[in-house]
DNA sequence: AGCCGGCCTGACCTTAACGTGAACGTGAAC
DNA sequence: GTTCACGTTCACGTTAAGGTCAGGCCGGCT
């Protein structure tokens, strides 16, 4: 990659730092195979590939992953949905490349409204699944509620539940 | 709520009015392969069998189906989870059995304060969830400042992001 | 007694989400 | 230039969570 000294000119790189898949998975905790899964289902797309065709991932495909794997993992998210979530990768590629050459500020609206659209989105989901959680956790605590009712209907009646132990 | 089948002491039986699997799936809404499933990997057992084999389902048993179905699409629990959540079917079984001849006033206690445990050990696992899930959405929510406040810059800097239309 | 729909078990089929090689190319080191 | 760990694709295996018959009993009605 860099050993063709050419091109990427212009006042100097910010060096982007490209990681192979390996080390993607490690810093993810991921196996490989998955994260080519992923891949597979069309779920990230890695940000290059390597003139032997290796795949190249930058900062921003980690972070989707940490972002799928939380949406998985914590949310309970199915991959198709999460595809949906995210929306398609080709849409975020030709973002991501409409961003990278942002020639004129109202293209720059027009994706920056796009994004915030599909954010909102996920923040509604987001939400809808915590105010189901949360009446669960409401029912779970009404039970809870009950059973000490009837615990402390038990103790009014009875002397004691002999729990602690009687010599 | 679900696994006391309590009261009902004593004076006349109200009939308990056992439902048979089809019944169930109707009031579920799931299907009877599904329910049958869910007693294959111990998540419930009916409450009892006809004399021809029949399955035979109480009130109780409804309220346990609903749960799981809860558990699995609103928290997103994993069946084997669930499992864990609702401890063994056999503790269960025995419980049932200790509470309908709740001779003693003690033993009533013992086994509510069994329920109890195991209902906060519910309503802290869905906390967590919550929790998990909360912080996402705050994540999410600060992306979505971050690109209001891109635009916010962008709107600042240039006349109109020509959306209105301009004769 | 016969009917017929509901129920039973058992067996195989399916889909999602990976795991586990096989066979072969890469690339940085020695 | 050979080595050897790492990468690639392709293919088949596996587990969870059911779906879908098949063949054979119930059971309520006539």
């Amino acid at each position: 990659m860099w050993y063709d000294g050419r091109q990427m000119s212009l006042p100097e790189n910010p060096r982007p730092r490209l990681l192979r898949i390996n080390e993607v998975a490690a810093e993810t905790g991921m196996t490989t195979r998955r994260i080519r899964y992923y891949e597979e289902v069309g779920l990230l797309e890695p940000a290059a590939r390597s003139d032997g065709d290796y795949r190249l991932y930058d900062a921003s495909d980690l972070d989707r992953l940490q972002f799928i794997r939380d949406l998985r993992d914590d949310a309970g998210f199915s991959l198709a949905q999460i595809g949906q979530l995210l929306e398609d990768e080709a849409a975020r590629e030709r973002n991501r490349e409409r961003l990278r050459q942002a020639t004129n500020a109202a293209e720059r609206g027009l994706y920056l409204a796009d994004a915030q659209q599909r954010v909102e989105r996920q923040i509604a989901l987001l939400e809808a699944k915590a105010a189901r959680l949360a009446s669960m956790i409401d029912e779970a605590q009404a039970r809870l509620a009950r059973i000490q009712g009837h615990l402390a209907e038990l103790d009014a009646t009875e002397p004691m539940p002999a729990a602690v132990d009687t010599p």
